[in-house]
DNA sequence: TCTCAATTCTACGGCACGTAGAACTACTTC
DNA sequence: GAAGTAGTTCTACGTGCCGTAGAATTGAGA
């Protein structure tokens, strides 16, 4: 699938925070405010690259082209543990751990969610 | 922490599977009947730089050293797992999808794994 | 049509990684 | 203890990804 770099990712993290689609001159005036300054030039760069890569999409019809993450944050990271998880081998073993790491708010979380159906 | 290549990965498979220490020979002749076919050095080279990366340790008192990989496979994906929900933000709706996509033996591990540390 | 903002094209430097030759080290054996 | 050899370290090269951005181009409004 493709990894995401530094940039890349502070990228998607302020398409996913702006809930919405963004200009490449929003994008980068939301890194800018986050004290990262960079050329436009830059930003047009790393969004077709991540376009490319099939993390965002975009509206060409209008001008100040529009940029969208394609899949939610939650979705991602969701989605990036499966795929650990899949070369696992042992995945009692992997699971075990996991749990045994997780935090009791996480875990308060998983139990909820796994619920009654066992 | 630094992240694993493909060579360095299938380096770490060979040290897991083992489930002890090898020789760089050792580890050589494993991916050999994998169909992957490397120089002796090149073993070696990976190997010192899986050892900075403290993924594995040696023992060089005997002559041919052997490598040991400092953390089960498991740990190592169960620790890739919590980085990953490390920086989601919202880790209800990551653990969502995350459950929401698990196998139902996996679901069920997970409640097992689960119902005895509540 | 002219201008200016927005976008694409192109490119460069650095770093990580796969790969391995050359040089060096240290047992084994005579 | 000299020599051979198996094993190891040093050094290095090519490639691809990523951060970065200038130059060239395109398109919309005056």
């Amino acid at each position: 699938m493709g990894t995401l770099g530094e940039l890349e990712r502070a990228v998607m993290d302020a398409l996913w925070d702006a809930d919405g689609s963004l200009s490449a001159y929003d994008v980068q005036h939301r890194l800018e405010s986050d004290g990262r300054t960079l050329a436009a030039t830059t930003l047009l760069t790393v969004l077709s690259r991540l376009e490319k890569k099939g993390f965002v999409s975009s509206d060409r019809s209008s001008r100040p082209h529009h940029y969208t993450a394609i899949a939610s944050r939650a979705d991602h990271v969701a989605e990036l543990m499966h795929s650990v998880l899949g070369d696992a081998g042992d995945r009692t073993a992997v699971l075990e751990r996991f749990v045994g790491g997780v935090s009791a708010e996480d875990a308060a979380i998983l139990r909820q969610l796994l619920g009654r159906s066992s």
